[in-house]
DNA sequence: TAGATTGTTAATCGATTAACAATC
DNA sequence: TAGATTGTTAATCGATTAACAATC
């Protein structure tokens, strides 16, 4: 019955997925305002991004307004992070308990998005059986393994990246959060996203330069 | 004389700074591996671009190869490094010293790539006096003050990233990571750049879904 | 010279934005 | 109803890619 025509489930785009993400976080402290209703106007100034940008984005997935009203807050807020499955918990496994992965796990930030770090792996055998943040460091060789994990962790020096991450491949993951320097290629059953500081750091060190420039002649 | 008709430096597209971190790596490498000279071709695939691509994102910056041979390796890195301003050291300023904030003062890809932390601070009076990696943590009270630093780092919980965010302004940065989850306005005079682990995962717990769902049907 | 590969132009593609009819 | 704001279409913008003349 008065189902909407699907099949509107055009492609959508990366950009699109990415900004979704931050209009969850905007929808979140609104319903921390206790505010009802919120305008594509005043959430995408929120967001730094134009207005008609906002309801674009979420004309990828159906309609969640009302005209000459605006979105309600608490609605909207439920449909986008069922969108972003942000509405179940994720569990996540991660490789690599030197310095950057243990400070990963214990990003408060996590958990309070539903995501739960339940393995940790590390191939020296002085991190093996250590406990962080409540988990026993296990061994890389006790990979591969069926874990039932959502997502990955890759924070292994860079050298050790590939095959880690196939580890984790073999092991069922789908996703991955790759803070190796290394390009992955692991095809497209599995979706890759790069954190890479040094390359972060190389794009500022132009950007700082250029506004010196800029400042003196 | 000679000189190429200049002002070809139209406004360089913000993908082609990234990709341009990209190439480095890749040149390094070659480098590395005492390869003389390169071909679009070659050198595109390694980066996972198209070859067309490549040499569209130099041509921002002049002429680099030789027709029907090339690129010479060690001045293409040299050229190129040169432009990323990855042949000069870069004073790194510090802020928070935290799970994340020691992580990072230790991660090795920093120095490797000329990036030096020279400052760490802290508002925790417990971290003050501490040493990390031979820098002796210092208080944020001690901020702003005129640092010389070219570059901050921004691994504060994020309630407190604004307030930090300006010390820096205020001590002379202009090119700020930011690893708070918070939205920065700092104006035009200052380049951010945003690494945000949930923003990420969000984006991840998305596509490890959408391909469960392209497998099962 | 013949073959190869560059640098650049023009065509294509996709994403952003403005505009507006639909409608609460 | 009049005013406001959505959802969508069409126009704009910018980045990617293909094609090719220049030239080593």
């Amino acid at each position: 019955m008065g189902r909407p025509p699907m099949e509107k489930r055009s492609r959508v785009p990366e950009p699109t997925i990415s900004r979704l993400a931050t209009y969850f976080r905007c929808l979140a402290e609104l319903q921390d305002q206790q505010v009802a209703v919120v305008s594509s106007e005043e959430i995408a100034f929120r967001a730094g991004v134009k207005a008609s940008q906002f309801r674009k984005d979420l004309s990828y997935f159906g309609e969640f307004g009302v005209q000459g009203l605006g979105y309600p807050v608490p609605h909207l807020l439920r449909r986008v992070s069922s969108i972003l499955q942000l509405d179940q918990a994720h569990k996540v496994a991660l490789l690599g308990a030197g310095n950057l992965g243990t400070a990963l796990a214990g990003f408060p930030g996590f958990s309070r998005w539903g995501f739960q770090i339940l393995w940790i792996f590390d191939a020296s055998p002085a991190k093996v059986g250590q406990s962080i943040n409540q988990i026993v460091v296990e061994s890389s060789s006790a990979l591969p393994r069926p874990l039932g994990a959502d997502l990955g962790i890759l924070a292994v020096p860079t050298q050790a990246a590939r095959e880690a991450a196939q580890l984790l491949v073999d092991s069922g993951v789908t996703a991955l959060l790759n803070f190796t320097g290394a390009h992955l290629h692991l095809g497209p059953q599995v979706t890759v996203r790069n954190v890479d500081l040094t390359h972060e750091l190389a794009v500022l060190a132009y950007h700082a330069t250029q506004l010196q420039k800029a400042v003196d002649p």
